[in-house]
RNA sequence: GGUCCGUUCGUCUAGGGGUUAGGACACGUCCCUUUCACGGAUGAAACACGGGUUCGAUUCCCGUACGGACUACCA
């Protein structure tokens, strides 16, 4: 027996993954690197009503995008294949059927119609219904019916499925990594379906056989899986297996109001809740991804690390490889935790800072030389924080401005700044070598010789060379710019500015 | 309704029987700068409440309040 580390990550393809599944895939991953275990990745596909043509690829494509990918599993393939459940059903049978001849588990026959009866007259009542030790003797299933009838209705292919038999009294208790010890009385469970009548297993039986079968050690994954983990003890006991060791994650919430994030929320505040764009093959509705937004795969893994977990040290940027250093299953919390788009992007412009120059002007500003490229890079990198706003960036600095900014000249236009920019006017054709540093001593030196300050001047200037009252370091937009097109441009600002002079 | 889980600045969080309760984002102010941004400095801002235990509780225990998850032949 290895005493190796084996996690799982088991998303169903119900549809995009969204970021908190992301994040239980992102911590188990750091575990398995941690703990130089296995990360194995499982598709949970076995409510065929609920399939999604493209899901199992997107989770694959998110994985790959963030440098999460698992070392076996759907994708990587390994010693259990097939790795999707959907590919196990049949194993899955055999166990049900254990539990049944070891009189764990039962047959009940009871159809959804009477089951939902069952439910609205508990509620009428003001209590919920429970298929357990109490009701299950009053219900149509092996338990309750004769023999005989069982076998009667088993030999008519009567649809039925396989309920795991509760004990009526007992405690479940396991120690959460997260949460510490967690009891639950076994009375307040009910008989959990572990066959459904469509032949596929229900979670609960699925999970717990290929975690067995997988020789998972840890299961690592969100809180709302906290109320059927007695469940799954039970069942582990049932079978005579030695239960993982569980940890649940503290949910990611809505980021305002209360709530559980989900899939609903995206694009409600202005900010993705997937990990990449995703086609709902249905409606055609298209909802928003890190990716596509500009957020880089490092500052979204560092985002995401953060929510829930922490390293203890007042370090925030940590690359994935800093990550599985620090990670510990111990210093995850237990209280769920909204995130904040303005913390998501934080990080990202810090990780934008840290991207190569060259390859920002390559993906973004391909159209020009690659002088010109680096250029505009250093001229707007701090000002950014997507990558993409380059583009939209530079394509407005280089355009001629359209209008001016109103209030700046409201402010700023007077006989002083009127009489300055018809010097600078005379001036700049007369500057030798166009560049930034020389640009600014002819200003400086053409305006004192008329007795007027820089500062009177320069953002009148700034107003009527790009229309706007700010902006990036002028001396260099202008170099940028080129002497013609800033002698013309300052010719046109003059004309449409309203002359006091 | 029932079961389970949780609660430190607006947000993410550190801490943990005696602390000026620390950091980060966001926000304010100042510095840098021709402007804006970046950067630097600084400010405002929190232990849900009530009982215990204790010399002392934000920290431990119990309640209460509030929030959440679950309560399907979905995962």
């Amino acid at each position: 027996m290895s005493a190796s580390v084996r996690v799982r990550f088991a998303p169903s393809p119900t549809g995009p993954l969204h970021i908190g599944g992301v994040r239980t895939a992102l911590y188990n991953y750091l575990f398995a690197r941690k703990m130089g275990g296995t990360f194995i990745l499982r598709i949970e596909d076995t409510d065929q009503t609920r399939f999604v043509p493209g899901a199992e690829q997107y989770i694959l494509e998110s994985l790959a995008w963030l440098g999460i990918s698992p070392d076996e599993g759907v994708g990587a393939e390994g010693p259990h294949a097939p790795y999707r459940q959907s590919e196990r059903k049949d194993l899955y049978k055999a166990y049900a059927d254990q539990l049944i001849r070891e009189e764990k588990a039962y047959y009940a026959f009871d159809t959804s119609e009477e089951l939902d009866a069952m439910r609205t007259m508990f509620e009428s009542k003001g209590s919920a219904f429970q298929y357990n030790a109490l009701t299950r003797v009053k219900l149509r299933n092996s338990l309750a019916l004769p023999a005989a009838e069982v076998q009667a209705l088993l030999d008519a292919n009567t649809p039925y499925v396989i309920r795991l038999k509760v004990p009526a009294k007992g405690e479940i208790r396991f120690q959460d990594s997260v949460r510490d010890w967690v009891h639950v009385h076994t009375s307040s469970m009910d008989d959990k379906v572990l066959m459904k009548s469509d032949g596929m297993p229900t979670y609960h039986l699925a999970n717990v056989v290929d975690d067995h079968i997988m020789e998972i050690t840890h299961v690592i994954r969100g809180e709302e899986w906290l109320p059927s983990a007695p469940l799954h003890i039970l069942l582990y006991q049932a079978f005579g297996w030695t239960a993982p060791q569980f940890a649940h994650l503290p949910l990611l919430l809505k980021p305002e109001g209360n709530g559980k994030l989900s899939k609903r929320d995206a694009d409600l505040g202005g900010f993705p809740v997937f990990p990449m764009e995703w086609t709902d093959p249905q409606t055609g509705a298209v909802s928003k991804g890190f990716k596509q937004e500009g957020y880089l795969p490092e500052a979204t893994l560092n985002f995401l690390a953060f929510l829930g977990w922490n390293p203890g040290t007042e370090q925030e940027l940590f690359s994935l490889a800093e990550l599985v250093d620090a990670f510990s299953l111990e210093r995850i919390n237990k209280a769920g935790a909204k995130f904040d788009v303005n913390k998501a992007k934080w990080f990202n412009e810090q990780y934008l800072k840290q991207q190569a120059p060259e390859a920002l002007a390559d993906l973004y500003l391909g159209h020009l030389s690659k002088e010109q490229g680096l250029a505009f890079v250093s001229l707007f990198l701090d000002r950014i924080t997507f990558p993409k706003e380059l583009s939209a960036l530079v394509a407005a600095f280089i355009e001629k401005p359209s209008n001016y900014d109103e209030a700046v000249i409201q402010n700023k236009w007077n006989a002083e700044s009127e009489k300055g920019l018809r010097i600078l006017a005379d001036a700049f054709p007369k500057v030798g070598v166009w560049q930034a540093d020389d640009i600014k001593l002819v200003i400086h030196e053409s305006l004192e010789a008329a007795g007027i300050k820089m500062g009177k001047v320069m953002q009148i200037l700034r107003v009527a060379l790009s229309g706007n009252g700010a902006g990036p370091d002028l001396m260099i937009s202008m170099q940028l710019w080129g002497k013609d097109q800033v002698i013309e441009r300052l010719e046109a600002a003059l004309k449409t500015f309203p002359s006091i002079n």
